[in-house]
RNA sequence: GACCCCUUCGUCUAGCGGUUAGGACUCAAGAUUUUCAUUCUUGCAACACGGGUUCGAGUCCCGUAGGGGUCACCA
């Protein structure tokens, strides 16, 4: 039988990094067993779900590449079906109508309170005589569940797990306002989607053993359920946003690429021996559910950089190029010309070894794009304020010599010829010129920039703050 | 609080009864170096605790502690 999964995001909000794996791994389990991977978004709150929320999830799925198959599931469309079910289930006396008020409700919590027990609806309604339901109330439909007894469920990730059945109430499954519970449409839509197997967070663990309640009364096949442990913040409590960048468009905002973000997820709760790049081609060769940890992980921000600045050195220039046209457009509205591109691609090679993230590497960049004059940040401009002058202008002149060669070794010779000379030591210009033609006090190596920049370009730069 | 789950270096993890407990990130030291990186060497660092089972336990069982999740007419 093919395999059928689905990530079913609520949009209430951004994509969240938990959601993210979760939909990872979905995808990943989908394409090892040549199955589908299904996306239903479940709008049935109506007051919290938005359309931007929508967007936005949809935005981070293919922003990572996780292409869903088929058409959109909207859960909300599906809300006749799902009563139709419980119509089904109250006709053959598996659910009943619940004409309990709230006054009963709220004695019944605190009942509970006071001793100590967890909340559970006391089931009044269960055999009682229609006729005796007050006509003020609009009820709620609840499915019958087991009263006594045990239930299990076989997680492929979790094992085996076993509840009495007296930790289980009569929950809901349409409230008063005619409308279907999540925990009904879930149920309805995953049978009717052939879902067949479940990989969603741990936090739906305890919802598997209601949802069960369902798939039986409606004498339905339980699908497999793989609950995927959570992520943690670094201090090991709930994700939150105290704890920095959570949803993955923040990550992109960020520098992070979608390649980095995915392989580090990846390696959150799932390993396959001492590899840690791992491609998305080997990923989905080598991925099971079986071998996803039990325990949660912990979010290490380090951890997500370093495979980060990995995977930037391996990244296309052309990528990179048109990364940076948007980005210098919208920070410094530069556009890029013919010479800053060609620039970029002699030069960006060396820039990526030192970027951690694409931000970085777009501050880096910045001086090979041809504004003049360029920036300066405020460490360079410590450098160019304490620059011999005199000593600039010879080395000008001993520059244009070479202008028609104008190559990195041929630099580097006549730099240090020009040094001897004056006795001076490299390291009585290097900063200087750098801070001067780069407009930063940290940059690739001087001879390589200047062979990119050209001698034009070079003295133009260092006459602007030396004759200014 | 009740129920369920989890526990190997600081972090992510390998391990599937016999290992000098391995790798990666972080950190430290060194080499290369033109700043910053990269790269390369080396180092620090873990089986939560207590009982069993066994010739032998990180690995199996039971407690304890700690952490997490769930307890809605939200999804």
């Amino acid at each position: 039988m093919k395999t059928v999964t689905r990530f079913a995001p609520s949009p209430t909000g951004n994509l969240h990094i938990g959601s993210a794996r979760t939909a990872l791994f979905n995808w990943l389990f989908a394409k090892n067993t040549k199955g589908k991977f299904l996306l239903r978004i479940e709008d049935t709150d109506k007051v919290r779900s938005t359309k931007d929320s929508i967007n936005k999830i949809l935005e981070g799925l293919k922003w990572l590449d996780l292409k869903w198959d088929d058409e959109i599931i909207y859960q909300s469309k599906n809300q006749k079906r799902h009563n139709e079910v419980a119509e089904d289930l109250l006709k053959n006396g598996l659910a009943y109508k619940c004409f309990c008020s709230e006054e009963e409700l709220k004695n019944m919590r605190e009942e509970a309170k006071i001793l100590k027990k967890p909340f559970r609806y006391n089931r009044m309604w269960r055999d009682r005589d229609l006729k005796d339901a007050p006509k003020n109330i609009d009820p709620v439909i609840r499915i019958k569940s087991p009263i006594d007894g045990e239930s299990n469920i076989d997680d492929i990730i979790q094992g085996s797990i076993k509840v009495s059945n007296e930790e289980m109430d009569d929950f809901i499954i349409v409230r008063s306002d005619g409308t279907p519970t999540y925990m009904l449409s879930v149920v309805v839509d995953d049978h009717d989607m052939n879902v067949t197997h479940i990989v969603r967070g741990h936090d739906h663990l305890t919802n598997t053993f209601r949802q069960n309640v369902i798939y039986n009364a409606m004498n339905w096949n339980v699908p497999k359920s793989a609950h995927i442990p959570l992520i943690l913040g670094p201090d090991g409590s709930k994700m939150s946003k105290r704890h920095g960048a959570i949803d993955v468009e923040e990550y992109k905002n960020n520098g992070i690429l979608s390649d980095a973000l995915i392989n580090y997820m990846l390696r959150l709760g799932w390993s396959h021996g001492d590899d840690e790049i791992i491609s998305l081609e080997n990923a989905i060769k080598w991925f099971s559910l079986e071998k996803i940890g039990k325990s949660p992980a912990k979010f290490d921000n380090d951890k997500l950089i370093s495979v980060n600045s990995h995977y930037i050195k391996e990244l296309d220039n052309n990528k990179i190029i048109s990364f940076l046209e948007n980005y210098y457009n919208k920070k410094y509205k530069i556009e890029l010309d013919k010479i800053s591109i060609n620039r970029l691609n002699l030069g960006l090679d060396d820039i990526k070894t030192r970027s951690r993230d694409l931000n970085q590497l777009a501050e880096m960049a910045l001086f090979y794009c041809s504004k003049f004059p360029i920036t300066v940040s405020k460490k360079a401009d410590k450098y160019i304020k304490k620059v011999d002058k005199n000593t600039f202008k010879d080395l000008l002149i001993v520059l244009k010599n070479i202008e028609n060669d104008f190559k990195k070794q041929k630099i580097e010779q006549i730099i240090a010829k020009f040094l001897s000379e004056k006795g001076l030591k490299l390291s009585d210009i290097i900063q200087y010129i750098r801070a001067m033609i780069t407009g930063l006090d940290v940059s690739p190596r001087i001879y390589d920039i200047m062979e990119v920049l050209g001698f034009e370009e070079i003295k133009k730069r260092i006459e602007y703050f030396i004759n200014g």
